[in-house]
DNA sequence: AAACTTTACAACCGCTCAATC
DNA sequence: GGATTGAGCGGTTGTAAAGTT
């Protein structure tokens, strides 16, 4: 794409050390860090930058490894399937870009970041619904939606777009039920709370449309039986945490059974404790009674439906 | 055709975490 | 237990190429 900087590359020597190279790789770099992967394998990173006669950093040669030389990468662009699993796992894994790519074989982290933010993230936020308030909700208007994403508009962060296919589930959980309008739309929306598009959670746009329409096109549907719940849920927001991290952290949320109330909707995301109302009114034994621990949650569970996007042939781990 | 804008993506930066000393 | 080092991650930047005016 860019062509190397024709200075950038040329050693420059300072304090009579040899500065290392920044910026574009040239072929012959290129050409040198592969060869030297390809017959040493890998190392410590500093070492193969020296050995393999690199004026580069090791973070630099694992960089350029990992998002450009690999041999098993796929590289091309995106096709819809790959668009649509990337929109799904983002839904769930929010910005974990290296656990998005390890369910992407020959996809890197960079890769898939870079496309979410220069062309999903936007056509996310240009396919902006046209939902009305309750009030004055007209069902019979049309509804973008794109692949069971509900994108809404920057100054209505808290404006939950529903799409036609979802208002007219009769599974629809409390959150909508005919007119009725959740107000608290944001504990459904589990992504993006700086924002840009806005995501259903997954497991929500299942129980919204799973039974009715496939929400994945032609991947077919996540069950939520299949992935370890029997009914209606939510799933708390996982930015910034790893699961084990999530995992640790069960004690600290809590997800509160409260019939009548859609209590306490602050979702921060520095803010762990989560004490999230009785959203469904379920009964499953999940939501019942007492508190229910993140680690409850069967994220690797939900995580194995992947398999369910049949045109990878890959396992989830 | 030139100037300007937008898009796409490679690469860098800063941070965290784990291993080692 | 603290310091150091390396790996890895996510956010951000820089810029070539493409598109538009």
């Amino acid at each position: 794409m860019r062509k190397p900087d024709p200075n950038m590359g040329k050693d420059r020597v300072i304090n009579n050390k040899i500065k290392l190279r920044k910026g574009l790789w040239s072929p012959e770099e290129d050409e040198k860090l592969m060869k030297y992967m390809l017959t040493n394998g890998q190392g410590c990173w500093s070492d193969i930058a020296r050995n393999a006669g690199l004026q580069r950093c090791g973070k630099s040669c694992r960089l350029r490894w990992i998002n450009y030389l690999r041999p098993d990468l796929k590289r091309g662009a995106f096709c819809p399937q790959e668009e649509q699993l990337i929109i799904h796992l983002h839904s769930i894994l929010g910005n974990r870009w290296s656990q998005i790519a390890t369910r992407l074989p020959g996809r890197t982290d960079n890769e898939i970041k870079n496309f979410w933010n220069s062309t999903l993230k936007k056509r996310l936020k240009n396919n902006t619904c046209t939902f009305s308030p309750p009030n004055n909700s007209d069902s019979s208007e049309p509804r973008d939606v794109v692949g069971g994403i509900f994108p809404v508009h920057d100054h209505d962060m808290m404006t939950l777009c529903m799409d036609s296919t979802c208002s007219s589930s009769t599974s629809m959980p409390p959150m909508v039920t005919g007119n009725q309008f959740d107000p608290f739309p944001v504990l459904n929306n589990r992504y993006d709370m700086t924002g840009t598009a806005c995501l259903f959670d997954v497991p929500t746009c299942l129980t919204q449309g799973a039974m009715g329409e496939a929400f994945y096109g032609d991947f077919g549907i996540l069950e939520p039986g299949k992935i370890g719940l029997e009914g209606d849920f939510s799933l708390p927001p996982l930015e910034s945490r790893s699961i084990e991290e999530s995992n640790a952290v069960n004690n600290s949320i809590e997800m509160k059974s409260n019939n009548n109330h859609y209590n306490n909707t602050c979702l921060s995301n520095t803010d762990q404790s989560y004490k999230v109302g009785d959203m469904f009114g379920l009964e499953n034994h999940h939501w019942q009674g007492e508190n229910l621990r993140m680690g409850e949650w069967d994220l690797e569970g939900l995580m194995d439906n992947i398999s369910s996007f049949t045109f990878l042939d890959f396992h989830v781990e």
